[in-house]
DNA sequence: GTGTTGCAAATGTCAGACAATTGGAATAGC
DNA sequence: GCTATTCCAATTGTCTGACATTTGCAACAC
């Protein structure tokens, strides 16, 4: 009894089913399991859990619903190649970012999906951004603004790096478009992982505050140009925080 | 090997969980059921549908996972707002195609997507495309160019479509990024939707083959700029046939 | 009028049994 | 010896029935 919930720290589902599905999902994400293992029949994980069989087939369908593991009658619970993880989602996600933090070429991946887009999602919103984008937008801006002065200690940047993915979730959503709101919904906690690392590396915050101050004014002000350039600029001296490219900004003028 | 199974393209999940939640979904997804609907408690839905409790419980966890419905206990099981379902699924997607096909703005956002993405995209695969993408896009070439002389009926035009997108497929995998391999995987049904009504709306498919062709061959030169300005040519030709564009190809050569 | 209690409805969990599927082992046929 | 068939154990899929927990609301006490 007194079973309280002291880990929770994904804490999704419900409860009995979720913590196992978060368990199991740690042993994949982690490396543990690896693609084409066997996972224990729902006999003995129910046995071994002290939970009903219904609750960890609960968890099994989850599992399975993200793509993370395939189930056969008869042949049992196997987990499923790379690739047809449906990691496009916002659990697998967070699972990711909590487990598999800083592995394999997801920071990469993601990274580069931000370079290529993002300019063009900054030049979609110069032209849709309405007056509550803005304002979503410069609330953000607000709080990077109030987080930057404290910068000393490394729990201050995490809140400077909430603030920042607040500020390109909005430009996300000023697109008005279905797909890139579910995109970066989807893919939060993954370029929130981005951004932190780019942030605890990164030297100097504030000039990082400037190039995202211009970037906002260049959308306020419906310059599609302009508003690409200051995207662009933004990227490359992440890319360059987090390694992955040479020159912080070459062209800065 | 890689060929999944060939039937129950909509029939997703096993058996009599699965269909359940079809049905549902297609409640759902056609408008029979609108977001703050509370569905049929579980112990009805079992009894209407001749099958036990159990099975009703992996549907609705199912839709629960999709984002579709939230269930709580004591309330029962209610339509969330359309914010929330989780639709970059591959199974969404399916649904959606299935039973909202031409409704909502999604039809054209997808296409706002594609136009935004697809010349970077055939930009980084004119960088990165292996032999084996280059042999991927080549046969789905010629199943297109097998199905343009029969261009009489329009179940032929379906056969066009399917190579079509499997063309389109493999060059957002040769960007060999996990994000955009997803992406494409997940929208996968969407953009056979958008691809089919345009080219059945479409006079001449022999010019849209040689459109293909030639962003085939600026990809298979490693020539970036020529694949960005073919793939750029592709989308306003479909948007046009869409609807969505006025002039077709004016810098058509 | 306000706060509390109790109840009905619905989902969450449990337990046990049987059905369906799968892969391999044992067996029969040649 | 080799092949084809049959049988069987293991595992997931489904069914049935019961109880636990949560929720919203109505009845009630003050």
């Amino acid at each position: 009894m007194t079973n309280t919930a002291e880990i929770s720290k994904t804490g999704n589902s419900k409860a009995v089913g979720g913590l196992l599905a978060d368990e199991l999902a740690k042993l994949v994400f982690d490396g543990s399991l690896v693609p084409g293992d066997t996972l224990p029949p729902e006999t003995e994980l129910a046995a071994t859990h002290q939970i009903s069989r219904a609750s960890v087939r609960s968890a099994l369908q989850l599992l399975e619903t993200l793509g993370i593991v395939a189930r056969r009658a008869g042949r049992g619970t196997t987990v499923q190649e790379f690739r047809e993880w449906n990691f496009l989602d916002s659990q697998v996600s967070q699972w990711i970012a909590d487990y598999a933090a800083p592995n394999l070429g997801v920071l990469h991946d993601v990274f580069e999906f931000r370079v290529t887009t993002e300019p063009l999602i900054a030049t979609l919103a110069a032209k849709r951004a309405t007056a509550r984008d803005l304002l979503a937008m410069e609330e953000a801006f607000n709080v990077m603004e109030a987080n930057w002065e404290r910068r000393a200690s490394l729990g201050e940047r995490v809140s400077f790096s909430q603030a920042d993915i607040a500020f390109h979730e909005a430009i996300y959503r000023a697109t008005h478009n279905l797909v890139w709101a579910q995109i970066v919904h989807i893919l939060r906690p993954a370029i929130l992982l981005v951004i932190k690392t780019s942030n605890e590396t990164a030297e100097e915050l504030r000039e990082s505050l400037e190039r995202h101050r211009r970037l906002m004014e260049a959308i306020r002000m419906r310059d599609s140009d302009a508003a690409h350039v200051a995207a662009t600029r933004i990227l490359s001296q992440t890319g360059y925080d987090l390694g992955f490219e040479e020159t912080p900004g070459e062209k800065e003028t």
